[in-house]
DNA sequence: GACGCTGAGACACTTTCCGTCTTATTGTCT
DNA sequence: AGACAATAAGACGGAAAGTGTCTCAGCGTC
């Protein structure tokens, strides 16, 4: 990724920021990003869907990556899990520009995060959790594993339940130790003795 | 001021504040206010110039009607005038609507400060402290203060200086001191002996 | 000097927005 | 019931803004 494009969607996202995507245009970004229209129809052929389009990208990327960073020295998988839903919930909790979003747009937004957007997350997450998760479950068990744990911290985000707050870390290490790891880990042995 | 047209320039407000003068539309405001484009049209013909010149009135009474209710009780000139430029560059400064305006449209906000928009405030200012200061000068020298005081009070607003702090008391009982009452009040027998 | 990258802007096309208008509906008053 | 005022809904043409593509000129590098 080029210094020029890492400014571009610097800019996309500081413009959707302050006036929600609706309302961006492409010159907007350009003047943002200190950049002429021909340059960035260069960088994003196909215009304002793809500029968006891999803004969003990058941000899941940075969501991620950041993920990625909190979950070493997580020994077992219940302790990687529980690190893994909690930062997420967290990080969800806590960004502005997802909430400035939700609240200006709610129909995109929501769109972005389960019906449209939810395939490319949950894509994402495989990318970056299955490694980890690997090192206690085969390939395939792993991926269903995030699938499934990706939808949760979204719904959970979304929708708070008075039964389990994925943010909190007791709630989260409960809840896994109940309803995720007995089916993922047929071996009782190890942690699934819990409770 | 019907009901509706208060929903109207409600819903003006909060479309300025959410995306800034510049992105919002006619229509924006109409589904903020709940209400058909036809009746905004009825209710502000000329468009959306009237309708955001009249929010910006509006905006300019509330202003001064909140500064009018700070007032009470103050028996000398100086008090009085001094209350009057603290609250209102207090309450330019903790003013998040302004803030944004600022932040989103400089020229434009700007403009309405000072150019375009300085001779409205000057008029709405005069009409509402004049009255009040009526009670220590004759009304063509109140009228002269309170047009040379909320030039000042915009300036330092905008513009900081070391010297003086509008917003602080002091600060501005001594600038009030020194530099206006001499100049407006040749009696020195009552408060123009301080400093 | 050739090369690649960029900014500026012309361009045709599309979309959005504006301001005005008509029509149907609703609720109110007599 | 019927007259009436106020409104929502939306059609309409013209104006404005936005989109995406293109060309061309400038500028630094090799």
């Amino acid at each position: 990724m080029t210094p020029t494009e890492r400014r571009i969607l610097d800019a996309t996202r500081a413009c959707c920021e302050r006036w929600g995507i609706a309302k961006v245009t492409v010159d907007d970004v350009a003047a943002e990003a200190g950049v002429s229209r021909a340059t960035l129809y260069r960088m994003f052929p196909g215009g304002k869907d793809v500029l968006f389009d891999a803004m969003r990208v990058r941000e899941l990327e940075d969501f991620f990556t950041q993920l990625g960073e909190h979950l070493d020295g997580a020994d077992d998988l219940e302790e990687l899990l529980v690190r893994t839903v909690v930062h997420a919930t967290r990080a969800l909790r806590a960004d502005s520009h997802l909430a400035a979003m939700l609240a200006s747009e709610p129909g995109d937004t929501l769109s972005e995060l389960t019906v449209q957007g939810l395939p490319r997350i949950v894509r994402m997450a495989t990318l970056f959790i299955v490694p980890e998760v690997e090192a206690h479950l085969d390939r395939e068990a792993a991926s269903r594993l995030v699938d499934l744990l990706a939808r949760l911290v979204i719904s959970y985000f979304l929708a708070p339940s008075p039964y389990v707050d994925l943010g909190d870390a007791g709630s989260a290490r409960r809840f896994i130790g109940l309803h995720i790891l007995p089916t993922f880990q047929p071996d009782p042995s190890t942690t699934g003795a819990r409770q």
